[in-house]
RNA sequence: GCGCGUAUAGCUCAGUUGGUUAGAGCGCAUCCUUGACGUGGAUGAGGUCAAUGGUUCGAAUCCAUUUAUGCGCACCA
C-alpha cells in the first residue's frame, strides 16, 4: 500500500484506530501458551467531568511499557476498569441535579441517576482513551458497581470476616458531618487555618482557683470531660484527685495527670473532650473517660449542649465565645494558624462521633505490611518511602463501612432475636441485604445492614478484579499476581496500600510484582494541574492540533516518577518527529521500490556498517530502559538514533549512492538499500511503543505487502541486537575521522554561505589515519571535486 | 520537627557505577530554496552545574553544612 503524498495526521490516526479495533490486536489470547505480562490498571473515577493533560500522562507512560512488552512477545492482558461508586460520583450526581437532601428522593432513584451518570464518564474516558490509541482489550472492562466487582468485593469482606480480619465495634471514628459518613484516615487531608487559641477559665471545686486552660476548640466546653496536666508540674501537684468546673456547661469534671502533656503549653492545664483529636480519644480509652457527646451524626447540638440544644456544632464556637465574653471567663485569645484535618471531599473540619462501623485490622498488621512493601519493586526506588512512612504512621484501624447510597452493599444482617450476625454463602453474591433474604432465613427475622463499603474496598480489588475476567478459571489464577500496577503518587497511601493488604490478608500474596509511579501533570507556570483551577488546555483539543502521537511524545518528556510541565513545544517536536518520520519513510518507499530483501546481505561498505553498529547499540539501550520503566531513557536514544545518526548523516551521504543506476554502482547501491531497509524497519519498531500511529502508516506502507502474517507493527517482533553489526575498533576510529571530515566540509561551505548541494573544487583534511580508500565516497557524499590530505 | 525529592543554557529537561573541551529540544544569530522533509538543512553564540567547605590525581556526580522549592509523615490542647 503506497504512501500518501502528505500525512494527514488526524484522518490517518482515526483510520488506524479503526484498523486496530477491527483486527483485534490488543486483545488478550486466552489460548495462547506465551508469557504473560499483565496488567492492573488504575480504574478512574469517571465523575471527572474533564480528562486534563495529566490523565493522559500516567496512562501514556504505563502504555509504553505494555506496548514494548506486547512487541517482545509477551501475551498481554491489560484490561480496563472505572471506579463509579462511592462519594465522588455521589456528588457528582446531588449537584447536577440539585440535590439537596436525600429525604427527597429514594434509594433507588438516587442509584440510577448515578449508574446514567457513570455511563457517560465511561464513554468521555473511553473516547479519550482510544484517541490516545491507549492500547487496553476493551472486551475486558469492569466497573467497580456491576456485579462482577461486587461479587469480588463481597467475597472480599466475608473472607476477611471469617479470618477474624473484620470486626464491627462501636468506636468513636472520623466523621464528615457535611456528608454524615464515615471516614478513613486517608480520606482526610491537612487544611492550613487561621484561628485563636483561647484561654478559659475553669474553677476549682474544691477551692474555686481559677483554672485556665488553652483550646483552639471552645465550642467543646460542653463535652469536656477531664484536665490534665503533666505529673511533674510543680504548680498544679495540689489540683491531684480534685474537680473542676466546666465554665457555660458548669459539669464537673475530675483532674488528672498525664506524662504526654506538654508543661510549656499555654498553662500547661489542658482540656480533654468528646472528642476534639485523636490525643483525646487516646486520654478517652486510657483513663476511662467519661462519654459527652453532644452533637449527633448532622452535627446538630443535644441536651448535653444545655441552652444551645438545637443549634449546629459549626455556629456553636461563636457563641460560646461570646458568651464565655460575657461572663469574663475568656481571658486572652491568641491567633494562630495552625493545620485542621479536614474531609479530602467535602472540605469540611471532621468530627468525631461515636456509631458502629466495619473496620479492617490493619494496625496491629502494620509491621507485616510494611514487609509486603519492601518486597514490591518499585520504579522509581525512592517511592517505596511514601507507602513507608504511610504504613508506619497508620493510627486506625481502616474503617470500611459508609453510610452512603451509591456503593457495594455490606452483605450482612442481624437477627432481629439474638443480634447475630449473619453472612451470606458464597454462591449467593452479591447480594443487597435490603432486597434479599440470605438462604435459611426468614426476612421478618432479619434486620439488612444499610451501610455500604468504602469504595476503596472494592477498587483494592482491582487485580483480583481484572483477573476474573476471563472464561476460565485457570487462567484467572494466571493473571494474580499481576505484572504491573501503573499509578500515580498521591494514592500510594490508598489504592496500592489496601491492595497489597488485600493481597496479604486473602493470599498471602504480593499483588502484583511491579509498581510504575508516576508524577502528575503541572501547568505552564508549574501549578498542579487541576479542574479547579481550570489550568489545561483539553487534551481532545491537543491532539486534534497535533495528532495524538505528539501528544504522547509529550508524555515521554521527563523521568518516571517527576511531574512534567505542559508545555506546547514539546508536542510541537513530537509532531516534527512525526513529520520527520513520515518523510523519512516516504524516500526510503522510493529507494526500496524493487527491493526485495536478499537471503544473505549484501557486501556493506563501512558507513552501512556504521549506522547498523548504531542501531544495534540503540536496540540494546531502548530494551533495558523500557525493561526499567525508563521510557525516556528509551526516547531520546531512539531520536538520537534517528535524528542525529541517520538523518543528520547516513541519509545525506548515501544519496548519491541511491541514485547511482550505472552498472558499477549497483553494489553500492544494493547495499545502501538494505542497509536502509533493515534499519527502517528496525528504527519503526523502536518508535512504536510511543508513536504507534506513525510507525504503523510507515510499517504497513512500506513493509507488509508481503507479510501476512503480522498484521501489525504493534504484534510483530521487537527489534533483536545482533552482534554481526558491531564495529571494529579501527573501524569505530575510522568513522570518527570521516564524520570529522564531513562536519569540516559542512562548516567550511556554512562559513562561506556557499550551498551545501554545491560543488566545490577541493578540499583539504586532517587525519592521523589513512582516509585515502574513503576519499572517493566523501568527495562524493560531500560533492567536493578533490579531497586532500 | 523527621523523611524523600528537586535546583544544570533565556525556557523545558537529560546527564548511568566520579574520567578529556557538561548534552538535547525550543528560542536566538548567520547562512543554505541539495532530489524525503522550509513542519527543512548547515554553522554558531550561550552554562562558576544553587552556595560554602571537604574527600580525590580528577567532582554536576561522593560526603558535610546552608539556601530555595515540592511532596510525605508528625505536631497542631
Amino acid at each position: 500500500m503506497p504512501l500518501e503524498s502528505k500525512y494527514e495526521i488526524t484522518e490517518r490516526e482515526a483510520h488506524w484506530r479503526e484498523f486496530w479495533a477491527k483486527q483485534n490486536i490488543y486483545a488478550f489470547d486466552e489460548t495462547s501458551d506465551k508469557p504473560i505480562f499483565s496488567v492492573d490498571t488504575p480504574p478512574p473515577y469517571v465523575s471527572a467531568d474533564h480528562l486534563h493533560p495529566g490523565h493522559i500522562m500516567s496512562y501514556s507512560q504505563a502504555e509504553f511499557v505494555v506496548r514494548f512488552k506486547r512487541m517482545q512477545g509477551y501475551n498481554v492482558f491489560y484490561p480496563m476498569g472505572f471506579d463509579d461508586n462511592g462519594l465522588p460520583t455521589e456528588r457528582h450526581v446531588e449537584k447536577k441535579y440539585k440535590i439537596k437532601n436525600k429525604d427527597s428522593i429514594s434509594r433507588s432513584e438516587f442509584v440510577k441517576l448515578c449508574l446514567e451518570e457513570t455511563q457517560k464518564g465511561i464513554q468521555t474516558y473511553r473516547n479519550l482513551w482510544s484517541l490516545l490509541g491507549i492500547s487496553v482489550d476493551w472486551s475486558k472492562t469492569y466497573s467497580s458497581i456491576n456485579t462482577h466487582s461486587q461479587k469480588i468485593s463481597q467475597w472480599s469482606f466475608l473472607d476477611l470476616y471469617r479470618k477474624g480480619l473484620l470486626t464491627q465495634r462501636e468506636d468513636p471514628i472520623m466523621w464528615d458531618i457535611s456528608f454524615q459518613s464515615a471516614l478513613a484516615q486517608t480520606d482526610l487531608e491537612d487544611s492550613e487555618q487561621d484561628s485563636h487559641l483561647n484561654d478559659i477559665v475553669f474553677t476549682s471545686q474544691e477551692s474555686g482557683e481559677q483554672l485556665i486552660i488553652a483550646t483552639t476548640r471552645p465550642e467543646l466546653l460542653p463535652a469536656a470531660v477531664a484536665l490534665f496536666f503533666h505529673p511533674e508540674d510543680s504548680r498544679y501537684q495540689h489540683l491531684i484527685g480534685t474537680k473542676a468546673i466546666t465554665p457555660i456547661s458548669g459539669h464537673t469534671v475530675p483532674i488528672l495527670t498525664d506524662e504526654t502533656v506538654d508543661k510549656d503549653f499555654g498553662t500547661g492545664l489542658m482540656m480533654v473532650c468528646t472528642w476534639g483529636d485523636s490525643e483525646d480519644i487516646a486520654k478517652w480509652k486510657k483513663y476511662n473517660l467519661e462519654t459527652r457527646l453532644i452533637f449527633n451524626q448532622k452535627g446538630i447540638l443535644n441536651e448535653l449542649a444545655g441552652n444551645y440544644a438545637g443549634g449546629h456544632i459549626i455556629k456553636l464556637r461563636q457563641l460560646i465565645l461570646e458568651d464565655l465574653k460575657k461572663q469574663n471567663l475568656l481571658v486572652k485569645q491568641t491567633p494562630i494558624t495552625h493545620t485542621v484535618q479536614v474531609s479530602e471531599r467535602s472540605g469540611t473540619p471532621i468530627e468525631f462521633i461515636l456509631t458502629k462501623q466495619w473496620f479492617i485490622n490493619v494496625v496491629e498488621h502494620k509491621e507485616e505490611l510494611l514487609e509486603q512493601g519492601k518486597k514490591l519493586h518499585w520504579y522509581p526506588k525512592r517511592m517505596f518511602s511514601i507507602y513507608a512512612d504511610w504504613v508506619s504512621s497508620l493510627k486506625w484501624d481502616w474503617c470500611i463501612s459508609r453510610q452512603r447510597y451509591y456503593g457495594v452493599p455490606i452483605p450482612v444482617w442481624y437477627h432481629k432475636q439474638t443480634g447475630e450476625i449473619i453472612i451470606p454463602q458464597e454462591d449467593e453474591l452479591p447480594v443487597d441485604p435490603t432486597e434479599y433474604t440470605p438462604r435459611g432465613y426468614k426476612a421478618e427475622d432479619l434486620i439488612p445492614e444499610q451501610d455500604v463499603l468504602d469504595t476503596w474496598m472494592t477498587s483494592s480489588m482491582s487485580p483480583e478484579i481484572g483477573a476474573g475476567l476471563v472464561s476460565n478459571p485457570e487462567l484467572t489464577a494466571k493473571l494474580f499476581p499481576s505484572s504491573l500496577r501503573p499509578q500515580a503518587f498521591e494514592i500510594i497511601r490508598t489504592w496500592l496500600f489496601y491492595t497489597v493488604t488485600k493481597a496479604y490478608f486473602h493470599h498471602n500474596t504480593l499483588p502484583f510484582s511491579d509498581v510504575m509511579i508516576s508524577g502528575h501533570g503541572l501547568d505552564n507556570q508549574g501549578r498542579k494541574i487541576s479542574k479547579r483551577l481550570g489550568n489545561f488546555t483539553p487534551p481532545e483539543q491537543t491532539i486534534a492540533n497535533y495528532g495524538a502521537d505528539a501528544m504522547r511524545y509529550w508524555a515521554t518528556g521527563t523521568t518516571l516518577g517527576e511531574n512534567i510541565r505542559f508545555n506546547e513545544e514539546e508536542i510541537k517536536k513530537g509532531k516534527k518527529t512525526v513529520n520527520k518520520l513520515f518523510n523519512a519513510g516516504k524516500f526510503a518507499e522510493m529507494h526500496l521500490q524493487n527491493f526485495t530483501l536478499p537471503d544473505q546481505a549484501p557486501e556493506l561498505e563501512l558507513i552501512d556498517k556504521w549506522i547498523l553498529a548504531e542501531l544495534n547499540q540503540t536496540i540494546t539501550l531502548a530494551t533495558e530502559s523500557f525493561e526499567q520503566y525508563e521510557y525516556y531513557k528509551a526516547r531520546t536514544a531512539i531520536d538520537q538514533l534517528f535524528w542525529n545518526k541517520f538523518t543528520d548523516y547516513y541519509l545525506e551521504l548515501i544519496k548519491y549512492r541511491l541514485y547511482d543506476e550505472t552498472p558499477e554502482g549497483q553494489n553500492s547501491r544494493l547495499a545502501a538499500q538494505y542497509t536502509l531497509y533493515v534499519y527502517i524497519k528496525s528504527l519503526l519498531k523502536l518508535y512504536a511503543p510511543i508513536l504507534p500511529f506513525i510507525t504503523e502508516e510507515l510499517y504497513q506502507g512500506l513493509f507488509l505487502e508481503n507479510n501476512t502474517q503480522n498484521t501489525s507493527i504493534h504484534t510483530s517482533n521487537w527489534p533483536q541486537s545482533n552482534t554481526a553489526w558491531q564495529l571494529s575498533e579501527e573501524e569505530n576510529n575510522l568513522m570518527t575521522d570521516i564524520l570529522a571530515v564531513v562536519e569540516a566540509v559542512r562548516a567550511y561551505k556554512s562559513q562561506n554561505s556557499i550551498s551545501l548541494g554545491k560543488e566545490i573544487e577541493s578540499f583539504t583534511y586532517t587525519s592521523t589515519q589513512d582516509l585515502s580508500p574513503y576519499e572517493n565516497f566523501l568527495a562524493k557524499a560531500l560533492r567536493v571535486g578533490k579531497l586532500m590530505k
